[in-house]
DNA sequence: TTCATGGTTCGACCGTAGTCGAAACATGCA
DNA sequence: TGCATGTTTCGACTACGGTCGAACCATGAA
């Protein structure tokens, strides 16, 4: 009747109460197992594969059967794109889960958005890089300028490895605790790794959270200070 | 049991295919009584009522009471660019709710996007106008360059009223068809109000399409020649 | 006041889809 | 080959929620 996109049949998807449980684990970036999506979403495994499989149709997820096991992940970017959305549309609304709590400050501080850092400190390394000229925008496309392919070249990123690349080396993510924009992209998810490395900070394993150590903290600061 | 947003309480408010249908007529930006909501989303009145009064309570849509009728909205920008990347995941999935066809062609050359402009015409002008300098991106905001507001201003908009109110100016909006950023904020939609006074252009009815007179497109493709 | 129109509430019906148990299938290991 | 583990398929149950008819409420016009 109408014209344009199905939006029901892919909101719908992501509707129910067990799938949006799983895709809120992938989120984490982490391809999972279908035994280990049952157990977060609290179903059955059966009931956990016909979701899956559902949603590997729909174009929500992607696969890889590796021996006996079958890991699903997030199809794309724009899949984590668009559930960010949704959970800044639902934190605005007010339907948060569970009220707020120690775990939820943690969260809103620093968390793993699919692949790179959002929340605080998310925002705020990005916010630093575009003050200290290190990324901009040019045409419709966050750019890395010069100096900050020096930047972060010096930090320690291979860039030539990411370049080399397909994925888009920049791209905007918007953030549903800070309501405003963070890093994305091939570059977003080295920075995030390199952090690891240099054990600023590393993942919790129960959720998205990231935790940063008290050096690591120092450090960021003091490399990407507040831009005002 | 998990920390977060409920965004399956959202994604379910949006799955309903009536719902979903009343959502996609409002992305319009018109606001639009339950009757017409109803006769959209091909389903009674009473049903349309329940309906609107979920989406309201979840913050998707707000309402303005007017004598008997009452008006119904989509809440904030924020929602109807959950939608358009919904309709992004759709439409990459394949799963259009009827086959291109004329009228589909029409809405990937020029729609209106809640309230702005959007579609292949929608990216032009915004590449145009970042590669003109009249639009930059600015620390994580697009912000309107000295240059560009005096083209802006030329050109026939108020720019001094639209700086007095809250809303900002300028705002990035992913578009479903062509998957890249257009211009949407308070002077997206000044644009396409500008476009339909001077006759460039105007809105079809029935349709989200957007439907430019030859002289119209000459013009505006004078005015906004591609950046390559 | 009376009437017409737009919207809401109530109650009942019904279908879809989420759920799980059981059994089959697949893969790796010994 | 036999066994253990991971995943899928099948079938049946159930409940949640979308739907509509009918009656009720609200507003504006005559």
């Amino acid at each position: 009747m109408k014209e344009g996109p199905d939006i029901a049949y892919i909101a719908a998807l992501i509707g129910d109460p067990a799938r949006a449980n799983m895709l809120t684990a992938l989120m984490s970036g982490k391809a999972l197992t279908v035994s280990e999506l049952a157990e977060e979403a609290g179903v059955t495994i059966q009931t956990a594969s016909s979701h899956l499989s559902r949603m590997d149709d729909g174009g929500l997820l992607r696969h890889r059967k590796q021996g006996r096991h079958k890991y699903f992940a997030l199809a794309t970017d724009d899949v984590a794109h668009v559930l960010e959305g949704l959970m800044g549309l639902a934190a605005g609304a007010g339907h948060l889960r569970k009220r707020t709590g120690p775990k939820d400050e943690k969260l809103r501080k620093a968390r793993v958005c699919y692949n790179h850092l959002a929340g605080d400190m998310g925002t705020r390394l990005y916010d630093s890089l575009m003050a200290q000229g290190y990324v901009a925008l040019k045409g419709e496309i966050v750019t890395l300028t010069d100096q900050g392919a020096a930047f972060v070249t010096s930090f320690g990123i291979d860039l030539d490895a990411l370049v080399r690349k397909k994925a888009p080396l920049c791209r905007e993510c918007l953030d549903w605790s800070e309501r405003r924009p963070h890093l994305a992209g091939s570059l977003g998810r080295a920075f995030l790794s390199r952090f690891e490395a240099l054990s600023w900070a590393r993942r919790d394993q129960k959720s998205r959270a990231v935790l940063f150590s008290p050096g690591g903290d120092a450090e960021f600061t003091r490399l990407f200070p507040f831009p005002g």
